[in-house]
DNA sequence: TTCCAATATCGTAATCATTCCTAAAGACGA
DNA sequence: TCGTCTTTAGGAATGATTACGATATTGGAA
């Protein structure tokens, strides 16, 4: 355990960055996390050993993990970004209905390397594939809705409730 | 031309949704577009044939446009949602500092399909590739900041003007 | 063709995540 | 120890997205 913070130190020494407390934590609670928390949910979890925790903070840190690549946002999300700070190698399935992420393993994903082609755009790190469908609730109620027949006369998908949908 | 309008107020209805000009229109626009637009930049368009059209009326379509699988957003993007209509199958480049999102095509990747485990997940539709990095101008902004030493003691990557960035 | 209920649109106001501000205090690293 | 970077507090501002009430339009039936 107290290893760990000091793994996160280095990190974020190794990044240029201070190693301050604050980062420290929320870096090894991004690690402990495998869903894909926002920056709320950091802000309350990483509050239970630092309590004096600022939500600016949060966002700060978030952001500049982001920028050294650390961790990534995930989701295309609308209403709020969620972040995904697992290192292993994993890939998304995204419900193009309610927008919930959930992440699955696949060796043969895994792989996958950047065709020469994307040299004229820039630098690759990482290769992740994304799986668009409905997940199963939503398929579960598109089939209530249209159970044998065609159309319901009314009804459309009614995507309400987008928030705290994603799941890890 | 005429006939297009005919295309996509016949997509609408096979979608249950009823074939609104403004329904139409935003369909034909974001076919033509094979950029990444958001939905101001949509509505600023269709509004040349439609000048009435409400921003709410944009947001709405192309929420349901989503929904229904028609469109995708991309990007994981934080300020604003950015749509892909491109219905040609590509794969999508993202810079991780700047986050502009690039397309590119890929033979391999095309040929790709959801693992097995999926199923466990959902109903999976599209398989695509996102590759992530730095796009070719971050990356020279790096190599300028850091010529050949490691850490010029200050500036991290100052992620600001995010927006705009996310090219075709 | 005309009518009607369901739905979509418009214009604007409200919402809400995210960012920015200032000053003061604290902590990191050399 | 010192100088600089960071955090905090506590609002306040920003700006994309959505909700709302009134009005207009669509698609199918009479």
């Amino acid at each position: 355990m107290a290893e760990r913070a000091a793994v996160y130190s280095e990190r974020c020494r190794g990044h240029g960055l201070r190693a301050t407390p604050q980062r420290v934590e929320i870096c090894r609670e991004l690690a402990r996390m495998h869903e894909h928390p926002d920056a709320e949910t950091v802000c309350r979890r990483v509050r239970r050993r630092l309590p004096g925790l600022s939500l600016d903070t949060v966002y700060r840190t978030l952001k500049t993990l982001e920028a050294e690549g650390v961790i990534r946002r995930v989701g295309s999300g609308g209403d709020r970004v969620r972040f995904d700070a697992n290192l292993e190698r994993h890939h998304h399935f995204i419900c193009s209905r309610c927008g919930a992420v959930h992440d699955f393993p696949c060796k043969a994903f895994d792989r996958l390397t950047a065709p020469r082609n994307v040299k004229a755009i820039g630098v690759a790190h990482t290769v992740n594939v994304e799986v668009r469908g409905l997940c199963a609730a939503c398929a579960a109620a598109e089939r209530q809705r249209a159970p044998a027949s065609r159309r319901p006369r009314s009804a459309a998908g009614k995507t309400r409730n987008r928030r705290d949908l994603t799941t890890g």
